[in-house]
Parts: structure tokens; C-alpha cells; sequence
DNA sequence: CGAGGGTTTGAAGCAGCTCAAATGGAGTGG
DNA sequence: CCACTCCATTTGAGCTGCTTCAAACCCTCG
């Protein structure tokens, strides 16, 4: 089993819609797999399954945006790009999300797996006709996309005010909080896409780390996965200094 | 006439639900005032006017989530604070943008008048009654809040990933883009309040707008105003170096 | 005209970056 | 099973862009 599988079994059914930004710190209500219905699931009926390896593409910033994609398994990475190559990671999507611009005619930013995944893929016309036959889905979808920007939001404040170290903690505590809050957290993406994510180097990312090794906060364990051995500690570091 | 009404002079009917994140970089179709119907505007009706002096709290987060704003004339602040007093601005509202949390129980950031304005009142109990009535509302915010999620994800590019000078520069151009593209732009808010917008010190955008002056790319005017001498010299350093 | 606030400018410090090298772990082939 | 390669990660050392601290400037308003 591929460490990325262990994040997508405790992920609920989350449903995203148009940009998925920063999907870290939502909290989700868990909902057993055994209790989702497949009529529940509209979107599944008309969905196209594909499997990709991991570290390709699936669209890139520019590209014309014509279908959208659930993640069946897998964790992909959405980011923009500056002309000269500076990259900013906008989320990291696992099971259960969606990618994929609802209302421009081109995507956004770019969007490639980083395990290998399963995704669904629906056609925006798809899409669009669902959403006309079935009004319910358009709030369900605004409740959801406004969660998003709640995320987003939490981000900016990351990125504009926090810490090297502040940074860090809060990213491993929204990991923590997306696989239900569990000690061990599963970390498939490289030091680079923490970074990139983070708004720092991969350097610093990794100081960061040592210094949270040494502090005794968390543990490396096999499979890159990492243990959250004070939770408080790393709440404190991760709200303020 | 205030520095800001001219501002809210160029803003079309922008429609933000929930969460309003940052509006700057996004791009607004124009539809002159004349042209708005009061029929195609439910909420109007049902919305309780107040005016409120500049430099004002409207809510703060923590606070129980029991209405939505409309701004009719204005300019708003929102942010978010750590525990030790940092600030993110997580965006500027003007005419036609709403303010207020959507679907949970309390606000998840702050809201400040920067300019005295007039503000729509929404209750929570009010708008939930009309999404029920009229199910194509839920769409239409569906749409205008993916396109805050964009603007948020253009934003953490900008904290994450660009150079104080850069970011002065997309902030200015993000304005402009406001004000139908004008070359002359208000700025009704504190260098402070850029500062927390940019993820910068106040020190640094002043000495960043003293860099562009000398370098003829803006040019100070009376009233608070910038003028954009070099357009395609200001995009250049808006996004990349 | 004087007080009070925001803004600008100056000088010094430092968090995080850059450049560089060492380490380590996974995959490959002998 | 070991040797080797390759590449991500870690560690080190120096640098720099932004911050911090401080003071001067300047506008607005009473």
C-alpha cells in the first residue's frame, strides 16, 4: 500500500468545485464510506475513470478547460508559475476532491499528480447539464466552494505572516486534521512541494524539520510518514510564535 | 467627493458570497449603473441600509454569523490576526461586493471601514429563505464566489513567491484593473493597511512607492491618488523580476 | 501656529535565501 | 547480496532583501 493511500482512506467525500485552492485546513465531517450512496453521486454516473502515473501532468496553466476531475486516489499538486520559474503551490487534493476551473474558458494553473491516482473525469458540458437538471447541486457546490476560500484564506495568512517554523506546523497540523486527526501523517509530497507550498525553500524546509526533530515535536517514521509527538506545541508554534 | 467614491463609481454589480477574499485581481465585466434592473436585485428589498463611519468595526471574527453585508458605497477591509498581533488583509471590498460567511456559525475574519460607507444588511434567516426561493441565486453565487477563490489563489502567488517591488506593482495594476483600467487610481487606505495586504512592512512599501517614483513608473497626485505612467513597464514587474 | 498622526528616510540586524558540499536511501545491474 | 548510480535531503557558510529601530518630515486639523 502506497503512503498516499493511507491519507485517501480517511478522506470523506469531499466535493469541490471550480478552483480548488488550499484544501488543507478545511475541516470535514467524517462520513463512513459504507453510508455514501451512489445515487447520491450523480457526478459518478457520467464520470470517466482514468489512472495516471504518479509526477505527469493532468492540465496545465492556459490549457482549455474542458473537463473537470474528481480524485478517486492519489494526491495531486495544483500550483502557478512566474515567467522565470518561481512556482507557488496552491493545495495538495487527495480523494474525494475536485480540480478544475467551473466558469473560464481556460484553466488557471496546472495540475499534476504526485503519487500515481485515479481521478474521474466529467466534461464541463457534462457538467453544466447536470447542474441545469438539478438545481440542489449549485448550493451544495457554492457550500463547498466557500469552504475553499476559507482555506485560501488561512493560507494568505500563512504566507504573508508566519514563520519558517510557524509555517511548518500549521502545514503538519492541517495534515493532521485532513487524515482525522491522527498522530502519523503520511508526507508524499518531496521537501520541494512542501516549499513551493509554503512559500519558503526547500532548505529551509528542511531545517525545519530538524528543528522540530530536535524539539522533540515529531518523529521521522518509515514510508515518509511523520508523527505529530506534541500536538499542543505544534498548535502554539502554528497559530503565533 | 471622497477619495473612494470614485472607485465605487467604476464598480459594476459584483455579487461576493460567503467568504470575500481578495477581490483585486479580479476582472469585472462593466455594465453601466443605468442598466441594473432593481427586479434583478432580491436582495435589495429585503436589506436594512446602514452608514458607518470610516475607520469602523462591522464585525470581528469569532462573531456569531448572523448577517451578510452589501457594500453600496465604500471601501472595507478584512483580515485576520495572530494571537501576537499580525495582520493579514485578506482583501479590499468596494460598491457591489457582500462580505459575511455563508455557511458557518461564526465570521472567520474581521471587517473594517476604511472609508466611511453605506453598507446593505442582510440577515442569515433572510438570505437562506430567498437561496430557497429562488434556486438559480445559488448558481449565479456559485460562479462570483469561484471567481474570489481565483483572486485568492493570485494572492498567495503574490505572498508566496514575489518580491516587495513586484507585489507593489501588482497591487497597483490589480486597482487599476478595478477602476476600468484608468491610469489614475485611488488609494483610500493607509500604507499600513497595503503593508498587511502585501505580506510587507510599512517601511518597505513606502520605500517600494518611492522606487517607482523615481523610476517614472507612477507619479503621486493629489488627493491620495496614484497615476500609472508605464503600464506595460508596471505588468512587467508584476509578474516576474 | 502647534499637536498629532501618517509617511519617508536612514542605519543596523537578521531570517531566510543562495551556493556548495556531504549524506543517505532507493533503484539497478553485476 | 553487494556495488554503484542517481537524486532527494541534510548540513554548512556566507549573503541579502526585508525588517527593525529610530528619527526626520510633512500633512491635516483644531
Amino acid at each position: 500500500m502506497s503512503a498516499h493511500t493511507a491519507i485517501a482512506a480517511a478522506q470523506p467525500n469531499r466535493f469541490v468545485p471550480g478552483y480548488l485552492a488550499a484544501t488543507m485546513p478545511q475541516s470535514v465531517g467524517g462520513m463512513p464510506k459504507a453510508q455514501r450512496s451512489p445515487a447520491a453521486d450523480p457526478l459518478a454516473t457520467i464520470a470517466q475513470v482514468k489512472v495516471i502515473d504518479r509526477e505527469q501532468s493532468i492540465f496545465a496553466e492556459g490549457d482549455a478547460a474542458d473537463a473537470i476531475f474528481r480524485i478517486v486516489d492519489g494526491v495531486i499538486r495544483l500550483y502557478k508559475l512566474l515567467p522565470d520559474g518561481r512556482r507557488q503551490i496552491i493545495g495538495f487534493l487527495q480523494a474525494g476532491d475536485m480540480v478544475g476551473l467551473a466558469f473560464a474558458e481556460r484553466y488557471l494553473y496546472s495540475a499534476e499528480t504526485v503519487t500515481a491516482c485515479t481521478v474521474q473525469r466529467i466534461s464541463r458540458s457534462q457538467l453544466d447539464a447536470l447542474l441545469d437538471a438539478q438545481p440542489s447541486l449549485a448550493r451544495k457546490l457554492l457550500s463547498v466552494t466557500t469552504s475553499e476560500l476559507v482555506a485560501a484564506q488561512d493560507q494568505m495568512l500563512l504566507l504573508g505572516r508566519k514563520t519558517a517554523l510557524e509555517k511548518l506546523a500549521s502545514f503538519l497540523l492541517a495534515l493532521s486534521r485532513r487524515t482525522d486527526g491522527n498522530r502519523a501523517i503520511a508526507l508524499p509530497m518531496s521537501r520541494s512541494d512542501i516549499a513551493d507550498y509554503l512559500g519558503l525553500t526547500t532548505e529551509t524546509v528542511s531545517r525545519g524539520f530538524t528543528k522540530l526533530k530536535t524539539s522533540r515535536l515529531i518523529r521521522i517514521l518509515d514510508g515518509g510518514k511523520v508523527e505529530l509527538l506534541d500536538h499542543d506545541a505544534l498548535a502554539d508554534l502554528a497559530d503565533c510564535a
